[in-house]
RNA sequence: GGUCCGAUAGCUCAGUCGGUAGAGCAAAUGGCUUUUAACCAUUGGGUCCCAGGUUCGAGUCCUGGUCGGAUCACCA
């Protein structure tokens, strides 16, 4: 395998030359162009981002006051110079201020003087560079250089997307926009690569997917964009996961980590990704689901337990499916699989509204309502679309899937799964044929699915034979026996409810993506042309 | 895997009937001391995805391929 040269990685134009000649024109005058760290402002206490600082007291009352004289005023106008002074005077008694960004905009020289904005990511603020009172800072000996208009040089040599610290004090302009009036300059990063494009963006989406960090530089620069920012898309996300894991907490349960890699792929019906232990010689296999080691520990009293986690299948990619995807599932001893719908269902609720502030969401043209969830059997929900069906245990799933699915836009449970496809759950006390099982089913995507925890070691165990035969007969994806579960039930598990939810899918609903690679940071891709990664796989 | 669509400057895109390759942004140079998609002037920048074919002549038509997107089938 050879080794790629720094400048086939980084593409070398027109471009990254006039970064990469402004970059030794920054190491002459300031000395190592990467320094360490730098002191932000202490204003707004101990969070020293730009939007802490516009979110500081003092100042958020200056932008409130500014804000409600500029709608006042017409297109173009400007507001009263008495005002200006009068805030920017309120405005200097707060002393300096240093704040540190990346430069969300090509600089705008004006002969003497420039604007630039910098941004923290989420916020961006405007600062006022004046050839005649900036001065810069060597990274060096970390003191000001005392060449003539240093300050302006060093201004002169950056590029759109160079991270700077500056130290000066807030004013407001001319136009109304609060701006700090720089007096000490210092450079802390180059970009060699040019910024995304201001208007449109990232417009490729395999580029925006696969190197994702440009598609969030992309998204905090952009000037106009229609819907959610990839940013706002993932915040989204956190807030999601935080709000489950808060949620169950609350409830009591536990967050266990249960192994990936395992002798076993079984817990689900789906085909594992396979790998070598070479010290233990042995086949490992990326976990599938993480339930028989979840019930295990409710054999062992942990009554209340989660996991939130990635599995893996080795299975088809679409616009629902990447090959590692995040599951939550939890369990609860003594509950059935009624108590976890009704559980399921206010979780979501609960969560839904931390993430997104409302229990509605539009996704795409659907206005999905969590406040209510449907339930109802699957036969029943076969007969409404497809009157005339047909249905026995082996065809019941078939005609789901055909007729059904795709209908259930809102929040519906299915329920009474037949108990041939249902080899973990408990069977109706009702119909023996019935497993206790459900799926929630949301935009026509199934969501989540749940069922009474079959408990039985020796029931366990003849289901499994029953898959077993099933993988005989050519199902790779039937279910494999696990002696080692079987053994951990028969130490005696009570009766327990669990799930699983599909945090990616119902990322998706919240920030109404229609691809599931929109809502994973790095979902995965085929290798990059040319790329040393595709030589590893010959 | 099937079907449909796409690939042109660093980025976003246009390119008529087959006849010398275009714009905006970005970049470079000059001007401008409160601008904000800053502005004005000038300049540079192309393997038109790859290979082959038809033609006097192909970004454009044909065949094959690569990569990407959408969709269908399997799957959570």
């Amino acid at each position: 395998m050879t080794i790629p040269e720094f400048n086939d990685i980084i593409e070398q134009n027109d471009q990254t030359t006039a970064r990469r000649e402004h970059l030794e024109k920054l190491r002459e005058l300031v000395g190592n162009c990467y320094p360490n760290k730098f002191a932000r402002s202490a204003v707004s206490g101990p969070e020293d981002t730009i939007t802490s600082l516009l979110n500081f007291g003092p100042i958020g009352d200056v932008l409130i006051e500014i804000k409600e004289v500029v709608a006042t005023l017409a297109e173009r106008e400007r507001p009263p110079a008495e005002i200006k002074d009068a805030l920017n005077e309120r405005l200097k008694e707060l002393g300096t201020v240093r704040i540190s960004g990346r430069l969300a905009v090509p600089p705008r020289v004006m002969g003497k003087a420039a604007f630039v904005h910098l941004s923290d990511g989420i916020s961006r603020m405007q600062i006022y560079v004046r050839k005649q009172d900036a001065v810069a800072i060597s990274n060096d000996t970390g003191n000001s250089i005392e060449s003539e208009d240093s300050g302006w040089e060093l201004f002169g040599l950056l590029d759109h997307g160079d991270f700077i610290g500056v130290e000066g004090f807030l004013f407001i302009t001319n136009t109304g926009e609060l701006s700090v009036h720089v007096e000490k300059l210092q450079f802390l990063a180059k970009a060699m690569l040019p910024m995304p494009d201001k208007m449109h963006g990232i417009a490729d989406p395999e580029i925006r997917q696969r190197q994702r960090y440009a598609d969030l530089i992309a998204s905090s620069l952009q000037i106009e964009h229609e819907g959610m920012t990839t940013r706002e898309v993932f915040e989204t996300r956190a807030r999601v996961i935080s709000s489950l894991r808060r949620c169950l907490e609350d409830k009591g349960y536990i967050e266990v980590e249960t192994p990936m890699l395992t002798p076993k792929a079984t817990g689900a019906a789906a085909k594992p990704f396979e790998t070598h232990h070479n010290a233990l010689d042995m086949t490992l296999y990326a976990r599938i689901a993480p339930e028989l080691y979840l019930k295990r520990l409710v054999v062992g009293g942990f009554e209340k337990v989660y996991e939130l986690n990635r599995n893996f299948r080795n299975e088809g990619i679409s616009y629902k499916h990447n090959p590692e995807f995040t599951m939550l599932e939890f369990y609860c001893a003594y509950m059935d699989v009624n108590g976890m719908m009704d559980f399921c269902e206010e979780l979501l609720r609960e969560s839904v509204r931390n993430a997104t502030g409302h229990s509605k969401v539009m996704y795409e043209g659907n206005k999905i309502d969590f406040s209510t969830f449907e339930k109802i059997t699957m036969r029943e929900a076969i007969l409404k679309y497809k009157p005339d069906a047909q249905i026995d245990d082996s065809t019941m799933i078939g005609l789901f899937d055909e007729f059904v699915e795709h209908n259930l836009i809102q929040p519906t449970f299915i329920i009474d799964f037949p108990k041939s496809i249902s080899p973990l759950s408990k069977a109706s006390p009702e119909n023996p044929n019935i497993a206790e099982r459900f799926e929630l089913f949301i935009n026509g995507m199934e969501v989540a699915n749940g069922f009474s925890e079959l408990n039985d070691p020796k029931e366990q165990y003849e289901r499994f034979v029953d898959q077993m035969s099933e993988r005989e007969r050519g199902d790779e994806e039937a279910m494999v026996l696990d002696e080692d579960y079987i053994r951990a039930l028969s130490y005696g598990m009570p009766p327990a409810a669990g799930i699983g939810i599909g945090i990616d899918r119902l990322v998706m609903l919240l920030t109404n993506k229609h691809s599931i690679r929109d809502v994973i940071l790095f979902p995965h891709l085929r290798p990059e042309r040319g790329s040393s990664d595709t030589e590893n796989n010959q």
